[in-house]
DNA sequence: TCAATATCACTGCCTTAGCAGTAAAATATT
DNA sequence: AATATTTTACTGCTAAGGCAGTGATATTGA
């Protein structure tokens, strides 16, 4: 699960898993989150150059949410809560 | 934690982070990534509208990884084996 | 301090994502 | 089966993302 399709067409179909357990449609769920039809269509699909403000906005639709973890994300975690909490 | 803008703001700097620690420029790292300069650029100052593929490549080399989760996961992640076990 | 390196912020060019509209195909409902 | 709804897969259009190149502004190191 590290290629980039493979990513895409698994979240494609959660988004949808999402939406159909949900009762809405592709345009439902495009109103919804501020975006246009094809945009979910896309998404669904597992469109792999869909724009992050446009994932976002579908995933925060369907309280999907994002989470981004690296080899380094404890020594950066207590540098960023510093850096925010500084004024 | 929520709002687009923040998320985008905080792996940006993730993305830095990282970067930083592993001694790389902006350039070595959109060359390793396979992706302009710009991008990457982009993506540290926080910009929303980058592509998931861009945004993917960039993240693949720093080794930090993408999870999402719904509230229906657990039984999707059920129903997603079935679907690409059986072929 | 001074020089080398890196980042920032802008440019013009090209490509394409996102959009609504649409008709055909697939699903669902009665 | 017949009908209604939804999804698919295209269209042309417009806006902007991605790119390399650039000079100005940091930042780093000797």
């Amino acid at each position: 699960m590290s290629n980039l399709a493979q990513v895409m067409g698994k979240l494609g179909e959660l988004v949808r898993f999402h939406r159909k357990k949900a009762g809405l449609t592709q345009i439902q769920l495009a109103d919804l989150a501020g975006v246009g039809k094809s945009t979910v269509y896309d998404i669904e699909k597992g469109k792999a150059t869909v724009q992050i403000d446009n994932l976002f906005a579908v995933l925060t639709a369907m309280n999907i949410s994002i989470q981004f973890s690296g080899p380094l994300n404890a020594a950066f975690e207590r540098w960023y809560a510093t850096q925010t909490s500084d004024q």
